[in-house]
DNA sequence: AATGAATGAGCCTTCATTCAT
DNA sequence: GATGAATGAAGGCTCATTCAT
């Protein structure tokens, strides 16, 4: 029937318009609370880069961040959930730094320079938010719950090496030996700047230099 | 008089004799109790390297141990001296170990060799005391406790490779540099080794040898 | 615009009737959480006058309140804490109890009467609170955490005693002196009662006029 | 027979002196004894006037008296029997000070006097050890353990007042009446001068003549 | 006579997690 | 969507006491 075509045309309309807008709804929901995750997040890291995993209670992070406990394990599984997330979105964003960075138009030899030069300053600025990765990284020798988020992170730094000698116009089959070494002095250095010794970042540039250049 | 003197004499010898006997005995207890103090550790570390640091209880210590928890804080001021005093005897023994490895008389193209397959195999047999190191230094950059016993091994590790810099009639001013990046793919390969990668030896071992190549 | 401007008044209401519907709610909530304290801090008070400070645990209290040991350092910043908030709930009552007998319109003689026959009575029923109160007085001298709480409430003692002589029209100036006076014969008498000696309330009340007579 | 009279005789005289010497030998091991004991008892109380009964541990103790644990417990029953044993010297001493005091051969206006001056230079030097006698004097409010070593002292200091009333002329049946309004005064005081009021020594005597002089 | 190793119950406190609201 | 009250297991540590030597 006509009217019912009419009717079921409209319904359908109406019935599209309603999922449309409920998945938008939804959408929109899923973002804000990605956002609000994201907030805890950066609450979570501020406490947790003081104190290290073990020593950080939720109740710390809470408090941190104005919100109930209930409320973080709203928003994360548990606190292995909430500290690999954190972990991660830390680590994401530096990479993302030093990669742009090495996005940088410059010539090779200069590639080199502003890129230890971003790990020093890196050194010099965010210690205590790396130690939480060394950290996490260690916890994931005995805790498989780790695993996952610490290999992750680790292919990406990997692949940040990667990045580093194809701009080189190098072959990229060395990013992990080169990545191991950046990271044993990287780690070594940060060590070192906690400890209290302030010469650690430019320290770590000459070292970094002295290691880099036979391998390449 | 004769008599008295002699009597004298003979307290003299006598009084000395005791004294020597209690320094004797006095010396004894003491030694009872570090053999003592060992034996508990080496139980704590069969527990310790399986859990890591902050995942172990004195509880559990004790209950490998065979020991009541006073008693682990009879020999120990605290957790972290217990922890501490394991971390050092393990390492030490570690130490000692490949210096025993460095100390055979050898030709430096085989004492490379030797000194890598000694990695090597401390990583298959004991890559679960090496991580429970890599914990405690992880831990020293939040507690100031650990740094010590941290500063203490890494100095002897950094030894060690002087050591064996020396005996390749090397210079042994670059030691740390050596030892960052060996301990960079030990510690990788470790990791690798534990997520069950049975290569993870093997690969060390190639990895080791052209990290090295450069340096040497 | 009209319109506009009754919009916006509108919302100004709603505003405020929020902001005054969230006040209030925290305030009930602190309220109840006020209750909830001193719910706990009873049952805790029938938990401590049997056995002291130090002989009673968080747990005894616990299993006493019907809730988790949790639940006590939830309310409760530590031991001290809820020890001190139970001692000055009880003597709060206290002198509140006896103060409501010196408001009495009765004539000064007959008010040193009743005001002594109401210690006199405090002696006969509530002997083992009022020991836990000479528990923590002696605890304070030696743990200074203990010396605000003992301060706070000896003052308030010796207000009663002046309220007592402004009632009889005497200087308050010697509150002092007779609050002395009437504790070592209110704690004396006390010990008597709690050894077992049940004429002690009667003794306390002929001992206590023998002793105000030549102070008045 | 002669022989066996003879025997009999010797035997007899033998004994005797055996005996005798025994006796002998085990006055004296238990005069030592006592006089070890005391020993103990002094050092016991130089760490127990400093944290008080519940917060002093027979390791505590044993250190500071330089032995073991264990001789602690070979000359003492357990920790009430030592705590005990130490508050009933210390305290016996101080009433054998002050009955020296009231020996002295002044006229009755000036032993008033001095015995005042005695208990004023009391709080003085020995706040801290009196309030260990406070201390356990409210323990035995809730420890029949310690009732009778605080009964004894009580009466002890009952009958220094006593004393005092003697020498002054006056009948002793008000003794116990002016111990309580000594004790009052004498602990609020120690309390005071404990919490650094340096003044308290002075004010005691002038409050302790204001207390006695209605009672005599 | 004196020791000190060993015990194990018990203490206070912390904490991730749950759930009713 | 967010809260925070409540939990209870677990943690490190203390301590009076026992006992073989």
């Amino acid at each position: 029937m006509h009217c019912g075509d009419e009717t079921e045309d409209r319904t359908d309309v109406t019935k599209l318009d309603k999922i449309a807008r409920l998945a938008e709804m939804a959408e929109a929901k899923s973002a804000k609370r990605a956002r609000k995750k994201d907030e805890l997040a950066d609450h979570a890291i501020t406490a947790l880069k003081q104190l290290g995993y073990a020593r950080t209670s939720l109740r710390d992070i809470a408090e941190m961040s104005g919100v109930a406990v209930g409320t973080l394990h709203y928003y994360f599984e548990d606190k292995v959930d909430l500290i690999t997330y954190c972990v991660r979105r830390y680590k994401v964003g530096f990479v993302a730094n030093i990669a742009e960075i090495l996005d940088a138009d410059v010539a090779p030899e200069q590639l080199t320079k502003s890129f230890i030069k971003g790990l020093s300053q890196s050194i010099e600025h965010d210690a205590e938010t790396h130690r939480l990765w060394y950290d996490i990284r260690s916890q994931a020798m005995f805790d498989p719950a780790f695993e996952e988020v610490v290999t992750d992170i680790e292919d990406g730094l990997i692949g940040l090496v990667a990045t580093y000698l194809e701009r080189l116009g190098r072959p990229t089959d060395k990013a992990e030996t080169v990545y191991l070494v950046l990271d044993a002095c990287f780690r070594f250095h940060i060590q070192a700047f906690l400890k209290g010794q302030d010469t650690a970042p430019a320290r770590f540039e000459r070292k970094a230099v002295e290691l880099l250049a036979p391998l390449l």
